[in-house]
DNA sequence: CTACATGCAAAGGGTTTGCACGACA
DNA sequence: TGTCGTGCAAACCCTTTGCATGTAG
């Protein structure tokens, strides 16, 4: 299971034309086969145990490698910074995973979303609030001027 | 309409024993009148305009109190670093409003919703993904402890 | 008048970058 | 062997904190 997802890692970055480390294959290791959604220095901790040499900054920079390859993805919008609301009416966000622009929009059907059971067991549910994901305007048009 | 909810901050801010101050009503302002989801530069660049010496680190203290006396919100999770994610199936996440505990569900239901137009008008939608958002178990017991 | 808020400056923590050595192809 | 990746350390943000002054209540 992870050996399959590690061999297309392989492929990927052979693809990609930059090599196949063992930090990288262990980097991508640490971050498969965590159940919750790590941070740096816990994969940092994590990869340590098997490359102890490794550094802080390899693993920030695998980690980016390996978002602009597609092969994970970070939460949250890119380059989050602390971003303010002031809307407090139930309402749902348009996200660009380019650049992080975030927009509100409002939908009575989102506002009414069943939460499923298992939703639940992670403990009290407050609200649901649906993140569309996309590319913004302005992000087509500076991909179509340089593509 | 802006000076409704400015008269709503002037009562939380008393009903909380702390004090109705320039700054902060103008930091509010800022807030409360931008469309998008301002960061902490550009509310001081807001409020600059208005209050020439208000200095960086008091429009994030302002901010944060607004937060915790649930005046505004925070995008993202609280105190958001960068979190990886090697699951690139569709799916869902639990979101502790605490501490920023994030965890996986899936949920058929959820893969299947139906966009409304609105969200497309700001770009083009690549998927939706929920946000449950919540308190977690670990969360909750440590407020049954020391509420 | 008194306590709290502000402004300033410096510290703190996470992330990024420049450079020389080391390892993949 | 040549080129790219790594490790180290320093730089770079953004954010937080300590302290003296200013101001709301």
């Amino acid at each position: 299971m992870l050996n399959q997802r590690l061999e297309r890692v392989k492929n990927v970055l052979r693809d990609a034309g930059v090599k196949v480390t063992h930090q990288r294959l262990e980097v991508f290791s640490v971050v498969a086969s965590a159940q919750d959604h790590p941070d740096v220095e816990t994969v940092f901790r994590g990869v340590r145990k098997r490359l102890p040499t490794i550094s802080l900054d390899t693993v920030y920079r695998t980690l980016s490698l390996f978002q602009d390859l597609g092969l994970l993805n970070t939460l949250g919008s890119p380059r989050e910074r602390y971003r303010f609301d002031a809307n407090l009416q139930p309402h749902h966000h348009f996200v660009c995973v380019q650049c992080g622009f975030t927009a509100d929009f409002y939908s009575d059907d989102f506002n009414r979303l069943l939460i499923p059971e298992v939703a639940k067991t992670f403990g009290q549910v407050e609200r649901a609030q649906v993140e569309v994901k996309g590319v913004c305007r302005e992000c087509l048009k500076r991909s179509e001027t340089s593509p």
